[in-house]
RNA sequence: GCCGGGGUGCCCGAGCGGUCUAAGGGGCUGGCCUGGAGAGCCAGUGCCCCGUGUGGGGCGCGCGGGUUCGAAUCCCGCCCCCGGCGCCA
């Protein structure tokens, strides 16, 4: 018997989709509220670009037939044969100028192409159709907050047990400024503008703990720890991230080809670019350690004070390269990391499932942790965690080889947050404040602070008055 | 940063303007053979396009341009690796 039926499979789901199924490709797209009518311009494009590639396909081919002919002609035949391969390389230039204008045009309209959206994600334009799925821990809620608690919970058809405090804790920027004061923004803003900070002693060590904490749990866990490059190459970003990430969140470095990395995710994905991954060594997980640079171009004024929302923090990320079967499981346990991670810190928190207008192009399914802030009376988002499917790997071209019949196919590839320093900075001093703006240090944390003869053991105290 | 050497398919390795569009190994996958394994034999083993055929074709020798009817082979730019010099935490 002959083995094989030869079944040629477009590897990519999203140009399988495109070429043979359209119309649920726009459904997708719809479900992202976005204009549905850039698959028919994507399908128009690439059929174009597939006819025309075919027609100068069937060119090269004589041409090339003459070219072989060539060398065993002699003379005037010879000359004959020279002019005529000639005069059919005068007529493919101009067709290969189209095809190039027209495959750049192809390649730009694949890559805006959002991934697909997964059946459990919530359908709404914003994130005010975001669904929590679970609370967990017993947030301190202030009584002028109880009504908005209430409301973040309740509408939701979750009970959470809260504790009533009468007393309003104060907000993270301003404790940590004024109170601790252990931390300038606004000498830093006179040095590097806005959204950048100097942070003192204490907080640096928590800075620091918050991290070792991180990575200490996912190392035990089995994740490869990673220190990744904080820069990578236009090509590579491209791959990774849409387009409007790329314009609201990227800092270029001047008269380079380097970007600086929002995150490690970027760096990881891109440690596979390429490269045909056998399916027993999968999957590969990774903890990456870098520092985060983002410009914050479409944020205006919101978030200003304070670290919460800054151009450079620290972060653990966690990245696997996963086979399509088992991605969804992966990404339950990668959330459930999260989870672990700031149950220990005890700070409580609700995990969202993002709405698929607020899902961001990569992302088939999207989960954030988002912790209480009782100064603000809101839960904020500290994790993010998403299943890429094949979109970053078709773009990074990192494909999954099966044992069986050598068949090649996309990988699967997930992100998360494990803990972002300065953010969870901010949970910290608004959770874990005593009435006299104390900050108890989470247990959890203790054992990496021990190792520094400096660093504050149980509690961050206020700043001694000063006399004047 | 400077000078020298080098980057060939999954790996090793030949080719250094046309004898076809990468020799020859090795590995891997499948088939034949076998009681089973091994050996042996056969086929497949980069990307893409056309075709409802086990069919046809294009492009691939670090990346991008150029010369030529024809380039792995010649020229230019860039990237990376090795060695030497310099510089530096």
């Amino acid at each position: 018997m002959f083995q094989l039926f030869w079944c040629k499979v477009l590897a990519w789901s999203i140009l399988k989709l495109l070429r043979e199924d359209p119309e649920t490709l726009k459904e997708h797209v719809k479900k992202r509220f976005m204009d549905p009518n850039i698959v028919d311009k994507a399908r128009s494009v690439d059929l174009e670009w597939r006819k025309l590639l075919t027609t100068i396909q069937e060119m090269r081919h004589r041409h090339n037939v003459i070219s072989r002919e060539i060398p065993k002609l002699k003379g005037e035949e010879k000359e004959k044969k020279i002019v005529e391969a000639r005069n059919l390389l005068k007529e493919l230039e101009a067709l290969e100028k189209k095809l190039r204008e027209v495959e750049e045009k192809r390649e730009k309209l694949l890559l805006s192409l959002p991934n697909i959206v997964h059946e459990s994600v919530p359908i709404g334009p914003d994130d005010s159709y975001n669904v929590p799925i679970r609370f967990w821990g017993k947030p301190r809620v202030w009584i002028g907050h109880i009504e908005s608690f209430k409301e973040q919970t309740e509408r939701y058809g979750f009970r959470v047990d809260y504790e009533v405090i009468d007393w309003r804790p104060i907000g993270h920027a301003d404790i940590l400024e004024n109170v601790l004061r252990l931390g300038d923004t606004f000498k830093a803003g006179q040095v590097a503008g806005s959204r950048f900070y100097y942070l003192f002693n204490d907080i640096v060590f928590l800075d620091m703990a918050l991290l070792a904490y991180a990575i200490d749990y996912l190392t035990s866990r089995g994740y490869t720890l990673v220190l990744p490059p904080y820069m990578l190459r236009y090509n590579i970003m491209t791959g990774v991230i849409d387009l409007d990430t790329f314009k609201d969140a990227i800092y270029k470095i001047e008269g380079e080809d380097l970007y600086l990395i929002a995150t490690a995710e970027h760096s990881l994905a891109a440690l596979h670019v390429s490269e045909d991954l056998p399916e027993e060594i999968l999957p590969l997980k990774y903890a990456g350690i870098s520092p985060c640079f983002r410009r914050e171009a479409g944020a205006g004024s919101r978030d200003l004070k304070g670290v919460f929302r800054v151009h450079q923090f620290h972060k653990v990320e966690q990245y696997v390269f996963a086979k399509p079967e088992e991605s969804w499981d992966i990404m339950e346990e990668l959330i459930r990391n999260a989870e672990y991670l700031f149950q220990g810190l005890e700070l409580p928190y609700r995990v969202v499932n993002i709405a698929s207008g607020d899902l961001g192009a990569p992302a088939a399914k999207k989960y954030d942790l988002e912790v209480w802030m009782p100064a603000q009376g809101r839960y904020r988002e500290m994790v993010s965690c998403s299943n890429t499917t094949d979109w970053q790997a078709y773009r990074l071209k990192i494909r999954l080889v099966r044992r069986k019949g050598m068949v090649k196919e996309y990988i699967h590839t997930l992100n998360s947050t494990a803990i972002a320093s300065t953010r969870t900075i901010t949970a910290i001093l608004e959770n874990c404040q005593e009435e006299d703006g104390t900050i108890v240090i989470p247990r959890v944390l203790r054992k990496y602070l021990e190792v520094f003869e400096k660093a504050p053991k149980e509690a961050i105290h206020p700043a001694k008055k000063e006399k004047n």
